[in-house]
DNA sequence: GTGGCTGCAAACATTTTGCATAACT
DNA sequence: AGTTATGCAAAATGTTTGCAGCCAC
């Protein structure tokens, strides 16, 4: 049984073809997605489901820990991924429009940081970079 | 004459009536505003201010460099504050709901990280640390 | 069978836009 | 006087909700 059966079942909630189908969009997708880029692919995929299932379904998957969302960017659309184990931050590039994961120390570091300097707790950091990827970098620089 | 009027005459643009309220009520704000929040402070010093005019006012404090948008926390709609010369991080808690600035090292610490391991040029980082703030961590713990 | 879930449509919240008028330079 | 910025209202965009019927359990 899959991770999403496991998890929807163990919180007493049903499994149902709009949200397998909508695990199944952020599962295969490496980027960040907005609902309605996830709509689309369900229409790709033969899938018939509602925008506000899709909401519906994104909003359970966020309570069980199973979806992360963020706003990333300038757009004022959400936008949702797996809910990744580790820690890890966002490199936006300007140029490019990419959207890289991270995972380092960086986060850990700033979550020491902040219990020493400040005292304070840190349940989730958000790091959203935006700049130049290596790539463009190189590209525009020789 | 004032910073706003200054950068506005500097790039042609107008000084307004509009535009000198919605600066002064960012100015003495020391939180992050919504909209919302802009134009009641607008109402309460007897400015009538349309909210189209306020959205129009900070879109180009944004492209001067005079204001700077985020959305922190869990909300939808967007908070607005004085661009700071600094740069600086958002510590919000999660208990009292209060939304600190912090400057300090750590932003350049991850700028100088990124470009060694990553040659990510960062012309913007955004950090948002949800968490308890030290005085609700204590309250609680003892 | 039954209660939770879905689809549909309508409501809602936030932000943007078109246009006639007002006001800054 | 010229033209940019404003106010108003309407539209666009993103998200939520009420409800009748459907489907997983």
């Amino acid at each position: 049984m899959g991770e999403l059966e496991r998890v929807l079942r163990e919180h007493g909630h049903r499994v149902t073809r709009p949200r397998r189908a909508v695990w199944s969009v952020l599962r295969e997708a490496q980027a960040h997605l907005t609902v309605e880029q996830i709509a689309a692919s369900l229409n790709d995929a033969g899938e018939d489901v509602d925008v506000a299932s899709v909401y519906r379904t994104l909003s359970l998957l966020e309570e069980l820990d199973l979806a992360r969302m963020s706003r990333l960017g300038d757009t004022d659309a959400s936008r949702w991924e797996i809910a990744h184990p580790d820690e890890h931050f966002h490199l936006v590039c300007e140029q490019c429009g990419d959207v890289d994961h991270h995972v380092g120390s960086l986060v850990a570091q700033i979550r020491e940081h902040l219990a020493g300097d400040h005292g304070f707790e840190a349940t989730e950091v958000e790091l959203v970079v935006s700049g130049r990827c290596a790539r463009c970098a190189r590209r525009r620089a020789g």
